[in-house]
DNA sequence: CTCACGATTGGA
DNA sequence: CCAATCGTGAGC
């Protein structure tokens, strides 16, 4: 059977941030060139902003920057941060509600060769940071506010089952102990055990204390450790 | 209309 | 530790 492209879709970002943000840990970004050509890389590292929150940059009113984060769920936010960077966002939540993902850093497998990444950094420095990666990927505010769809410059995959069963796999107080449909203990037998760690934010100096970034544990692709 | 500042990064 | 660099939006 072959394995066709599972795309993600905004039923399934019509969650709040915070529940969003720990699931795409894992999953791809896809980003298409103008010429055709697709680059992947795995998200290893992500952070939430919801209503109620003071980082959040649609915490005081909707203005016209960040007015898409207030839409329906599937769209991307992209904004300008110190005048030359720019960071990435996955709108969440149902519409009305201004929440979103903040995609931090990606790993890439291979080097991406179609991509004319002028840099000295290692591969898996070169999307090690939210700015890091819309400069490699070339993403700058013109990608605000569209729809991450396959078929669009940008769009997002599910994980692959292999991490999604690592990630399972994963020792963690909530499911140790746990029997799995078949009959067997879910253990660390298991070839890889992918783990994600829960801190708090980068780089802000309001809700410095809320929980929402999830990074991929002992990944060297991950902006800060 | 003005102006202080930021969900960053890289270099001193 | 600090500068680069400029769009944004709060305040007058």
């Amino acid at each position: 059977m072959t394995q066709i492209s599972d795309a993600i879709d905004a039923a399934w970002l019509s969650r709040p941030a915070d529940a969003v943000a720990p699931d795409l840990v894992g999953c791809q970004l896809v980003r298409a060139l103008p010429n055709g050509d697709l680059v992947r890389g795995l998200i290893v590292e992500t952070e939430a902003y919801g209503p109620g929150d003071p980082a959040c940059h649609a915490y005081r009113r909707r203005t016209p920057r960040n007015a898409v984060m207030f839409g329906p769920a599937g769209m991307t936010y992209v904004y300008l941060i110190y005048g030359m960077y720019h960071c990435l966002n996955v709108v969440t939540d149902q519409d009305e509600v201004p929440s979103a993902v903040l995609i931090r850093a990606l790993k890439f497998e291979e080097w991406p060769h179609c991509l004319d990444v002028q840099t000295k950094q290692p591969l898996h420095r070169i999307a090690a940071g939210p700015g890091k990666l819309c400069r490699v990927l070339d993403i700058n505010r013109e990608f605000s506010g569209i729809e991450l769809k396959k078929g669009q410059p940008l769009w997002l995959e599910h994980r692959s089952v292999a991490f999604a069963e690592a990630v399972a796999n994963a020792a963690s107080p909530l499911t140790t102990g746990q029997t799995k449909a078949d009959g067997t203990k879910p253990s660390q037998e298991s070839s890889t055990s992918e783990q994600l760690v829960q801190t708090t934010r980068i780089g802000l100096t309001q809700g410095v204390d809320i929980p929402w970034r999830w990074y991929l544990k002992d990944c060297r692709a991950v902006s800060k450790l």
